[in-house]
DNA sequence: CACTTTTTTGCAACCGGTTGCAAAATATGA
DNA sequence: TCATATTTTGCAACCGGTTGCAAAAAAGTG
């Protein structure tokens, strides 16, 4: 079933090597040549085997895309903008759903296996260190959604999420909350961390706000509502500024469904700025993070990853913005 | 910084074989051997290349997961069910985003360059004749929510979606709308034909009964929207059976942002029982679709297939029941 | 036309593994 | 102990390609 390159040199009569090199571009073949081949690989249905190529080039066109974040609708979108943005420069995304998978060492070494180009980590809940023992293997990696740090050892393409939480806070401050509180997704993520630690260090400047905060165990629907009818038990904040806009959602539901109002009795403000953040029927006042461009210059960055291999590590930090919608009550006039 | 069998043979004092059968399983190696050049990849860090390997066995357990549905929140999850089922099973998933590829030979053609060992096509608007240009091309292949076919001409794993048309009008018969009306997906998909037609040959039964039907141009929450604001422009239907859950959620989004009530004014069932279905502030009346039974008996089926080739095509339906929530009136008593 | 320069082609070695086969080593039995 | 059966090991060819190098062919020059 499988034609190989040493049939469609004996159809054509020519050697192996002249076949190889009408496959190949910039290689030297004359146009007489190339028809030939070319007439006798169509006749035989020939197309090359890029994996056999590989061994001797060195490169497969292989890029390991790992992530865990299989739960947050946001990420469908980052998975289609991945795969698409891969395909049109003729990379092959290898997914990897590390979800429940406890060792690092052992994805490495299974996508090592598979000699990937390189690593797209995508994900905003994966420590700094996984992408590192990419890095530490010798494969070029990009953390897309990881942790902005001021001097990275691993190129990360993501958002400033300790801004992201001050802009929280200070919005919050603006519309004459006195009670707010932070509602992260899982302690242990780095996003949430530092979403978190934004949102204190605004809030300290305002002493006589009071503030809290607590944390939801994943990044999803089913976590926020549970943790905000927990909330609800006991004396809820005015307004809650939610680690990310599903985990809002369910905070929301929780809220309605309790016979409060939104934003009258609670406020709440996400971050993403999901498809659905618009919809009618939620229309969820968020900070909006680009994960269009987040995509793209990961994209782009591991393109120049594979020209460049020893290229030093650079952090792509993308500014995010307010978007007004419907779930936290106007700027104060005063 | 790769390190090869040729220098852990060097290292141990043995053969390359040797090392080659000390990382197959099944091979016969004596348990002194072993230890010697398990010690030596160790000191070497080396780990076997599978696609060199996949040159002489014939096996890349590489699996191409084709779909052209990244806007359908739904995917998300049969795409995290999909790669870690395959993970399970030592295959590896290559994505291939078919949104915007016009010809399909090109991704028949890019996998067999890749040598995938299968393809599951994981899509219920690509046409059936698809997933057959795998077949003729020698590849396994299992279509996932695909067309239910009697005489199937590759392997099928889903749901009977004439059936689903079926069911739906008549739960909307029973519970005694006079107007009803289909409210579909994309025209050309083959899921949408199937349940409109079932939808259709349920309400000649009860020609009384007013139906209609009509197209949103995609499975997404805006154009199910889209599409509802235009209906509501008219006189609409008292209950639409929407073409799946996202498209549900866009109608209901319209209908209720047109200061209409659901399901007072207009009733709404849906397809797929998406996890957001249950969310409170939707609480969508759907169909359940069991994708996890979809998802693990398609990944079955390929490993069969792997082991045994020429299997021949098989349809594997499952059944669907509606899940009763808040957006259709309930039963007449009468 | 003969001679030099440039392009095209084929040879053969190599990429990193696997595997059939026969030789070497070890185990078994008398 | 020796002859035989069994297991383990290495050799060498192969998987499907690529590529440096030198020979062959084509093009350019006087």
């Amino acid at each position: 079933m499988i034609v190989t390159l040493k049939e469609v040199a004996e159809r054509a009569g020519v050697s192996r090597s002249a076949v190889s090199r009408t496959f190949t571009s910039g290689a030297s073949v004359s146009d007489k040549m190339r028809r030939k081949v070319e007439k006798a690989a169509r006749e035989l249905g020939y197309s090359p085997n890029a994996l056999a190529s590989s061994l001797t080039t060195g490169r497969t066109k292989l890029i390991g895309l790992v992530s865990n974040n299989f739960h947050n609708p946001i990420f469908l979108e980052v998975f289609d903008l991945f795969t698409r943005g891969l395909q049109d420069r003729g990379l092959r995304p290898l997914l990897v759903n590390l979800s429940d998978e406890t060792d690092p060492e052992q994805s490495v070494r299974m996508l090592r296996q598979y000699s990937v180009d390189g690593v797209v980590v995508a994900s905003s809940t994966l420590p700094p260190g996984f992408a590192k023992a990419f890095r530490d293997a010798g494969v070029p990696v990009v953390h897309s959604f990881g942790r902005y740090l001021s001097a990275p050892q691993v190129h990360v393409v993501g958002i400033d999420n300790v801004e992201c939480g001050r802009m929280a806070a200070r919005s919050l401050v603006a519309r004459g909350y006195d009670c707010v509180a932070f509602m992260g997704g899982p302690e242990r993520a780095t996003s949430t961390q530092d979403r978190l630690s934004g949102f204190m260090i605004e809030m300290s400047a305002h002493p006589h706000i009071h503030s809290s905060h607590s944390f939801a165990d994943a990044y999803s629907f089913d976590a926020g509502r549970r943790e905000m009818l927990r909330l609800l038990k006991d004396t809820p904040a005015q307004a809650y500024f939610c680690g990310d806009d599903v985990l809002s959602i369910g905070a929301l539901s929780a809220v309605t469904g309790s016979g409060l109002s939104v934003p009258g009795d609670i406020g709440i403000i996400g971050l993403n700025d999901m498809e659905m953040a618009r919809w009618e029927n939620i229309n969820l006042t968020t900070i909006h993070q680009p994960i269009q461009q987040i995509v793209n210059s990961s994209i782009e960055l591991m393109a120049a990853m594979l020209d460049d291999p020893d290229r030093l590590p650079e952090a792509r930090i993308f500014a995010c913005s307010i978007v007004e919608r419907g779930t936290l009550r106007p700027v104060r006039a005063d």
